[in-house]
DNA sequence: TCCTTGACGGAGA
DNA sequence: ATCTCCGCCAAGG
């Protein structure tokens, strides 16, 4: 069951439909989904939405980079791992942790 | 209720 | 290119 305040629950709902139409082989900062879910300004609140994720999803949580390029994991965590073997199944080139923005950030 | 933490990001140095 | 500082908004203690 759910106790979150309303409007927060809505807040999240935004964010993971914004998540569901990220194409593979893309891309999307923290703060370029938030604003794709119309919450400008939300960039850390995508991410404890995603950190809330089930583990086994469907949505596209691999995609979302932060704004420098990176994966917001320690390099040597599992996450961090995980998320690179993901992006690397899309197609993208992961190099000394770094993704191009330039090449494969999405806009819609 | 107050204080700290965090899958963030932009500005400055 | 890196690092520090600070604003941001929730979540957890």
């Amino acid at each position: 069951m759910n106790t979150d305040s309303p409007d927060i629950d809505e807040k999240r709902r935004m964010i993971w439909q914004s998540l569901a139409a990220v194409p593979a082989g893309k891309v999307v900062t923290y703060g370029q989904l938030a604003q794709l879910a119309g919450l400008p300004g939300y960039a850390r609140f995508v991410g404890a939405t995603l950190k809330r994720l089930p583990k086994d999803t469907q949505l596209p949580w691999f995609r979302v980079i932060n704004a420098s390029g990176k994966i917001s994991f320690p390099e040597a965590s599992d996450a961090y791992k995980r998320q690179r073997q993901r992006l690397q199944e899309d197609g993208i080139t992961v190099k000394d942790n770094r993704v191009s923005l330039k090449h494969y950030q999405w806009s819609p």
